[in-house]
DNA sequence: AGTCGCTTGATTGTCAGCAATCAGCAAGAG
DNA sequence: CTCTTGCTGATTGCTGACAATCAAGCGACT
């Protein structure tokens, strides 16, 4: 018997469905952050009830891209520094559990096939490809995520993520040394393929911390002037 | 003039304390993990519609509290060893993190603040109050992540402390050796207090090794259980 | 001019009912 | 006796209508 492709993909639930949707709307960068949502317009845009948008739009909550002002609105997610911060300080902390998880777990299979998306990437900056090369980034991490064999932390990374990809959207923040990328890359997949759990976390951690330090610093710097607005008001 | 209280408390809306219900429910330990819900039963009881029990069962669910089966059934997380062990590798990261930014945060008023409720610790212990103990114990972290002023954090530990009390409720898994808990305690606040980020963490995350390691020791017997299992089936 | 209170339109919150789906069982074919 | 098939009751998924709430604008009064 040929074996038939699973009908799974097409019964996913419509409030997931609706939730896909505007998860796509909002990380492709057309709504601007803090912009408003309307239940209504959306449940007309995707033919849907209004409760089963109301449900997608819990669930983008929960993943951090929406919020919901009681009884008023909902609202596209700011991406402040402050914001920046906490999402890169926590994708540290996470992909430094997750590297230091997959180093004990990895096989050779994994090995390679790490191997080979790190040689995408780097092909593909070589291409010029920098959209692509961000994808295969992400990748990259998901697939050292996914070594960890822990589905919290894979959960939870997949949100960080994405809201790592909504800030970089709305800020036009890229990065700007691709040889020292993929550098760093290479020396985390490394680590991971030796089986070096201490060395794979600290190059996980220390993977964002430029854009950490350089977010903490403009942090300090709005702070001390709220102070003198504060003092000036 | 004297500050009046918010009257957001009781504005709170329906869904949310629907799922406080239910939550406390489950925290109590009167459902047994993998228990089933009932959506009729529950709106039954809480008074609400079947709508509203929805949308806090789905909050619970990103909570990590409930689980859902699609088209089926709604049922109380399991609490299994492999639970277990991520949800307390989790935590160890997430209050690694939070100690490392405590400690550059503090100030004198929270360190007396720490060191405040690490004695109602020691003096909940010494009156043998152990249930008591552990809340002053989840309320001392729940400090330690607040010095952190880190809005994800906070709100990814407050549902990874939720998991572990339910953990500690279905396995009867409670700490043996409470001088040793006080030691660690005081020498984790008094490393935040000192501004120690990289000794601060170090504790923090050492916390629940003794757990984590026991709990991973016992997954792999589970594991080799299993093919043991497999083969002679 | 500024503040208070009201009205109003827009938007979200809640509800009750219908539709879709599933697990289990019973009857019939082999 | 075993396997398949169709039915059935129970449960969840989705919808449209109604209720509660809010922000904004307007006029009256100070």
């Amino acid at each position: 018997m040929a074996k038939l492709a699973s009908l799974r993909a097409e019964k996913r639930l419509l409030d997931r469905r609706a939730a896909d949707q505007i998860r796509a709307h909002i990380l492709s960068g057309v709504l601007p952050a803090g912009g408003r949502l309307l239940e209504t317009q959306l449940s007309e845009e995707l033919e849907v009830s209004r409760g089963t948008v109301r449900s997608a739009l819990a669930q983008l909550a929960n993943e951090g891209l929406v919020q919901q002002v009681a009884f008023t609105r909902w609202e596209v997610s700011g991406a402040s520094v402050s914001d920046a911060w906490e999402i890169y300080t926590l994708r540290g902390a996470l992909e430094g559990l997750a590297a230091r998880l997959a180093a004990t777990n990895v096989t050779e299979a994994d090995g390679k096939r790490l191997r080979a998306v790190a040689d995408q990437l780097q092909q593909a900056i070589r291409k010029r490809r920098f959209e692509e090369a961000i994808e295969i980034d992400f990748d990259l991490h998901t697939a050292i995520v996914e070594l960890a064999q822990h589905r919290r932390l894979a959960e939870q990374h997949r949100f960080i993520l994405q809201q790592v990809r909504f800030h970089m959207v709305q800020s036009g923040f890229f990065p700007e040394d691709y040889d020292e990328l993929i550098a760093a890359h290479k020396a985390l997949i490394e680590a991971v393929i030796a089986g070096d759990a201490d060395r794979a976390e600290k190059l996980a951690r220390s993977h964002n911390d430029s854009e950490v330090k350089q977010l903490a610093k403009m942090l300090k710097q709005n702070a001390s002037m709220q102070k003198v607005k504060g003092r000036a008001s």
